[in-house]
DNA sequence: TTATGAAACTTCAAGCTTGAATAATTTATT
DNA sequence: AATAAATTATTCAAGCTTGAAGTTTCATAA
């Protein structure tokens, strides 16, 4: 599905078929650097920086099936990530009152900390990996592809 | 850094960050229905579909070296998908002359036929999933996903 | 020639990911 | 209350993915 080196295809839809090919390489290469650079500086992850990003910016807490609804991953996935957040220290499930089938996952103390150095550096890596594309041009594609979202989102 | 409802981030280099988390969400919103379909209506994996892509476009074969480097996945990971095509019957391996270390990797008649049709509704899901970025501003998108590809190569 | 190193590919362990099946609990219905 | 249905989470098998280690083959040079 990623773009190939021959004769450019042309014909009805073929400008959305490469802007998709292009989006997804995009996506491909900077995920694989913050991959990389994750796993060197930090020994952590992209699905485990995920669920402490989502964790970070609720301190109450999330219900499982919440963090696999919101990272867009399933929850058989999302179980096995905190499992292992759970084993390094940096997240704790915690018993409710009110249902006994949940729990809310938050991260520990420790997690708090560790996610807030990693944050800082991943942040500054995306300033440095798209340092081409300027702020306004940044906010012009965003502003695109949240149009494209509030299109998307219904589906199913 | 008080609890609560969190304000949007601002600051420098929040907007790249923020362009990010959109790229990031929208590609992998459109990869997970494509996996659902191509499952669904063909039996097969989005990274069965990226080789047999790369090898349609390529009818005098690839290494399995140039496939890694044109799909951004590792060796490794491409010797298990053509492992898997090849028991399909998709896909062979050809000897050389030339290099016993390397064999070209192409698709079989069969495989060929099988490709060709789920292209067509390949791209066919592609024009209905981005049908709301119109023609024009698809091209504008690509227009600037282009230029941060041509900046980003040269990397590592 | 023979050693040395580089290149192409495979194998492996660990982790990620999915969809399906299952178990536990809660909610709704009768 | 008793039953049925829906919700939440875990488990599982199969496949994808990586980085590292290992094998085979080729290229270079001493």
């Amino acid at each position: 599905m990623v773009a190939g080196p021959l004769p450019a295809p042309s014909g009805p839809g073929k400008d959305r078929l490469r802007l998709w090919v292009r989006l997804l390489r995009a996506s491909r290469s900077i995920e694989a650097e913050l991959r990389e650079r994750l796993r060197q500086e930090f020994n952590t992850t992209l699905p485990r920086f995920d669920v402490m990003a989502a964790l970070y910016r609720a301190p109450e807490g999330m219900l499982m099936s919440d963090l696999s609804r919101f990272l867009l991953v399933s929850n058989g996935n999302v179980t096995g990530i905190v499992d292992r957040l759970v084993s390094e220290g940096l997240v704790a499930r915690a018993r409710r009152n009110g249902d006994r089938r949940t729990s809310m996952v938050r991260l520990t103390e420790e997690g708090s900390k560790a996610f807030a150095l990693i944050a800082a550096a991943h942040e500054s890596w995306i300033g440095e990996l798209l340092g081409n594309v300027s702020e306004d041009e940044a906010r012009r594609l965003t502003g695109m592809l949240d149009s494209f979202r509030s299109n998307w989102e219904g589906r199913e």
